[in-house]
DNA sequence: GTTGGTGCAAAATGTTTGCACGGGG
DNA sequence: CCCCGTGCAAACATTTTGCACCAAC
């Protein structure tokens, strides 16, 4: 837990709220606010939802949790600390899942030496449809 | 226009509302559902945002129009029959601009070899940063 | 004439903000 | 002791829904 040091280096205070919600992220792996604030809530603590909202934009600010749009306007959030993925999300089924960023690189590779543009990978999401649906399809 | 036919097909009725909300997808090209429902407003017609919502929801079913979430909750509509590409948004300035299909294909490719997972390409957005803010940044 | 579509208003989501109190440093 | 961070309530932004009326077919 790098949370204390983090917090100390920007002037930000340590509080348990901030440790709480940050734990929450780790141990759900794909949060939205919402889900963050019953696993806090879940475990007695007292929290208010606009107080989950400040730690998670502080936390991504320090770097700590990065987060994502998997559709519509729930975002979920991450570590930071876990190895970028890139999510695939199906639009039948609206399962998620993930793969590693060497399946991109080349993309990634050729919108930086055509654009100049540096993706964002962690932050990618893909939407089509699962092996599942599509087999399921025919 | 192939609209009313579109509609005739699926037994749906032609209304002046739903000509008006595909004219201006198609004019706007990148138009959230406020932005559509600005335009017809302009044109002294009108609509209600509600109707906007549910002609969209139609349009799309039909297959005249896409949507692609191009960062936080702002929906953005396209016309269904212009060239499919991919959307790059910049983190930093919020610029938005559009790449052709190509430079995705490895990467859909290797999705598709590897997961069976067919992306729909229409619906991709990558987030970054894109040349002018990355280089202002050094 | 039927029935689906629209307008309107209210409800449901999801996120942000102002403010006073309490705890961290 | 100072002042940042929290809880609370209200404000916001966006999308959805129920219902009565009107128009498309």
């Amino acid at each position: 837990m790098e949370l204390p040091e983090r917090l100390r280096t920007e002037g930000y205070r340590l509080t348990l709220q901030r440790q709480l919600v940050l734990q929450a992220v780790t141990e759900l792996g794909h949060a939205t606010p919402d889900d963050v604030f019953g696993w806090v809530r879940d475990r007695a603590e007292k929290v208010n939802l606009s107080t989950v909202y400040r730690a998670l934009e502080l936390l991504e600010h320090l770097g700590l949790v990065t987060h994502t749009h998997l559709g519509h306007g729930a975002p979920t959030y991450h570590p930071a600390n876990v190895p970028e993925h890139v999510h695939l999300v199906c639009r039948d089924c609206g399962g998620v899942s993930e793969v590693e960023p060497a399946a991109v690189a080349s993309m990634v590779e050729t919108l930086e030496a055509q654009r100049g543009f540096r993706a964002d990978v962690a932050h990618l999401t893909v939407f089509g449809s699962c092996a599942e649906c599509t087999d399921a399809g025919r």
